[in-house]
DNA sequence: CTGAAAGCGCTTACAG
DNA sequence: CTGAAAGCGCTTACAG
C-alpha cells in the first residue's frame, strides 16, 4: 500500500509506463493523447484511486475547483440554501466550496481582497455584500466573479460588468402592495431593512413609487434591523407612538415578520382581523405560521450563481460579456392577509 | 502598482534587502529571526499588502489554515449554525473553511476519503457522517480529524482514536420522558430518526432503557426520516391503525415534530390537551410556534469541534490523546407541553 | 541569526 | 502524439 500523502502524478507515470507530461494531459483532458495512452493511464489512475495534489496544481496554474463564496451571516437560512445551491452545481464539476463568513463590513472587503487575486480560488461569488464593497473596492479583473443578490447599477469600479444574480423586487413590492390593497388596506406599513442591503435598498424605491402611484392610501416607511429581536423592537417603538394603527405591515424579511406578529399581539393587534402581514423569503416556519411571504428561490439563486461562474471558468475567449439574471419572487398567500371570516373560533 | 497576482515573498525579501529563507521565516513565526529583520520585513509585507500564496504555501508544506467540513444537508438549520461556529474559532485562527455537503452516504465517504490525505488540508470535521463511514472507511491518522455529533465507541478501524464532540442524548432522553411523565402522559410514542444517524441510535437505545424502568407507562417507537413530511406521513398511518392515542409524542426533532403535530391537528387531536409535544433542536420557529423542544447547542458543537481541531494541529509533539466532548441538551418547556389550562380562549 | 539550495507535485510551452 | 525541462511560490534542512 502506499504510505501517507497517496501517489503522485509521477508515479502514475511510472506505472504505466509513459511520461509526467502526458499523464498531466489526460488527467486535465487534453484533446492532444492518443486513446491508447488515454485509456492505459485512465486505467491506472483509477485502479490507485489518484487524486490530484489541489495545491500542486493550482500553484503550476491548472484549475483547482475551488470556489470562494463570501457571506454574512445574518440570515443562515438563506445562507445554507444558497450555498446549497451553489453547491450543487460545483459538484457536479468536480468543484468545491471555500466558505467565507465575513463578521462585519470590513471583514466582507478583506475577504474580497484576499480572494479577488488569481492563484488562490478559480472564482467567487460574492453573496450579498454589503453595498459599501462597491464604493470600496475594486471589481478587479484578475478571476471571474458573480454578485449574487447584490447589482452595481453604473459603471463604478468595474462593479457593471460583472455577473449577477438578483431578484425582482419591483415586481414583488408591486404584487404586496397590490395584495394588501384588494384585502382592504388602506393604511400601509412597510418595516425596510437596513440601507447597505442591495435589496432592501431596492424594495424601498419601489416602495416609494408606488406610494405616488396610490394616494388612496397612506403609506409609511420605517427601517429595522434584521433580526426578529430588532423588529420587535422598532415596531413596539412606533405603535407607542402612532396615533392611528396601521391595517397592513409589510416585512423585510419572515424573520422580522415574526417580531412584527410579536409586537402587533403584545398591543391586542389580531393578525388577520386588525392587521394584514406579508413577509418575505418563505422559510420553513412561514407554512406553518400561516403567514404570506414572497417566496425568495435561495436555492437558485445558488445554482445560477455558479452556472455563471463556471461559464466565465469554461469561457476561453476572455471576452466576458456581463450576464445579469433576474429571479422571480412569488407571493404566497396565507392566513395571515386574508380578510375571510375563520370558519371555526380556533 | 504589481500587476496580476500580487507580490510574491520574493520580491518582499527584494524589497527589504533580506532572503527569502528569512523572510519565510518571520512569515511562520519562526523565533529564530533578529528583532530589528523581523521588524522590518513585516513592515514592508504590510505596506505592500503581501499575501502568501495558499497553494505554494501548501505544496511546500506549510500550513494553509483550510478546514474541511465535510456535511450532509439534511437539515440545513444545523448544518449553518454548526458552520458559523466553526468558522468563528477558525477565522481567529486566519482558517477558512473547505465545505463539502454530500449527497448521500456513498458521496460522504468519497469525500472523507479524498480529504483524509496530507497536502489537501490541514483538518477535517466531519459533521453528523452517516454512521456506515465508521464501518466503510478508516480513520487514517495522516490528518487531524474531528467527529461532530457522532463516536464510534469500539475501536474499529482506528475511529475510536479520533476526537469527538457530542450531546448528551441519555439525559436528554431522560429528561423528556420525566417531563412528559410529571405532565401525566401514560402512552408515549417515540417517534425516532434512522438508523444511520449517531443522535437516532443513541435515543433510540435510551428511550428503550427509560421503558424498561417505567412499566406503569406504555412506551411505543416507530420510525421516521428527518423532515417534516416525512413524519407527518408515518404519524398519519399510524393514527390509522391505532386502537389507542397516545397522549404524549417525542419527535427526533423539531422539523418532524411539526409534521407530527400538523397530524395530529389532522385527526383532531389537540395539544396540548390531548397530546403533548416535545421536539429537538429549538429551530428559530420552535420558540414561536409554542413548540417544547430539547435545545440543541448547534454553535456550540461547531466552536468547540473546531478547538478540539486547532489544538491537534498546534500539537507539536503528536502524542494525540483522543478529547472527547459532550455538550448538554437543555429542554425548553413551552406551550405544547404543559397542561395547565389556558388562561384565555386564544 | 541568516542565506543558498533543494524540493513539494503539478502544468505548459518547446522540441521532436 | 509524446518527452525533457523549466517554473509556479513557498518551506525547510543544511551550512555558515
Amino acid at each position: 500500500m502506499t504510505k501517507g500523502q497517496g501517489l503522485t502524478l509521477r508515479q502514475i507515470a511510472e506505472l504505466s509506463g509513459i511520461s509526467k507530461s502526458t499523464v498531466s494531459r489526460v488527467l486535465t483532458k487534453h484533446p492532444g493523447v492518443s486513446e491508447r495512452t488515454r485509456d492505459r493511464v485512465e486505467q491506472v489512475m483509477r485502479e490507485h484511486g489518484f487524486q490530484p495534489n489541489l495545491f500542486a496544481r493550482g500553484l503550476a496554474g491548472g484549475p483547482t475547483g475551488l470556489v470562494a463564496v463570501i457571506a454574512t451571516e445574518i440570515t443562515s437560512g438563506f445562507f445554507a440554501e444558497v450555498m446549497n445551491g451553489i453547491n450543487e452545481v460545483a459538484s457536479g464539476q468536480e468543484g468545491h466550496l471555500l466558505s467565507c463568513i465575513a463578521h462585519n463590513t470590513g471583514d466582507y472587503i478583506n475577504l474580497w481582497r484576499t480572494f479577488a487575486r488569481k492563484g488562490r480560488v478559480d472564482g467567487v461569488v460574492l453573496l450579498a455584500p454589503p453595498l459599501q464593497i462597491l464604493e470600496q473596492s475594486h471589481a478587479e479583473n484578475e478571476i471571474p466573479v458573480v454578485l449574487c443578490a447584490c447589482r452595481g447599477e453604473r459603471n463604478r469600479k468595474g462593479w457593471s460588468h460583472v455577473d449577477t444574480v438578483t431578484v425582482n423586487n419591483e415586481k414583488a413590492m408591486t404584487d404586496v402592495l397590490e395584495h394588501l390593497r384588494v384585502n382592504g388596506a388602506r393604511h400601509i406599513l412597510y418595516v425596510g431593512g437596513p440601507r447597505d442591503v442591495y435589496d432592501a435598498r431596492e424594495r424601498r424605491t419601489s416602495f416609494l413609487r408606488v406610494a405616488r402611484e396610490h394616494p388612496e392610501i397612506k403609506m409609511e416607511m420605517i427601517e429595522s434591523g434584521l433580526t426578529r429581536d430588532q423588529s420587535f423592537e422598532v415596531l413596539n417603538n412606533y405603535l407607542r407612538k402612532a396615533e392611528r394603527c396601521p391595517d397592513g405591515v409589510i416585512a423585510f424579511n419572515d424573520s422580522t415578520a415574526y417580531g412584527i406578529m410579536e409586537s402587533l399581539k403584545l398591543h391586542h393587534l389580531r393578525v388577520p382581523e386588525d392587521v394584514l402581514v406579508v413577509g418575505c423569503d418563505d422559510e420553513p416556519a412561514s407554512a406553518i405560521l400561516g403567514l404570506t411571504t414572497l417566496h425568495m428561490p435561495m436555492r437558485e439563486l445558488g445554482r445560477e450563481s455558479a452556472r455563471l461562474l463556471f461559464a466565465q471558468l469554461a469561457d476561453e475567449t476572455g471576452s466576458h460579456k456581463p450576464q445579469h439574471s433576474l429571479l422571480e419572487l412569488t407571493l404566497e398567500i396565507r392566513s395571515s392577509s386574508s380578510r375571510q371570516p375563520r370558519t371555526q373560533a380556533q
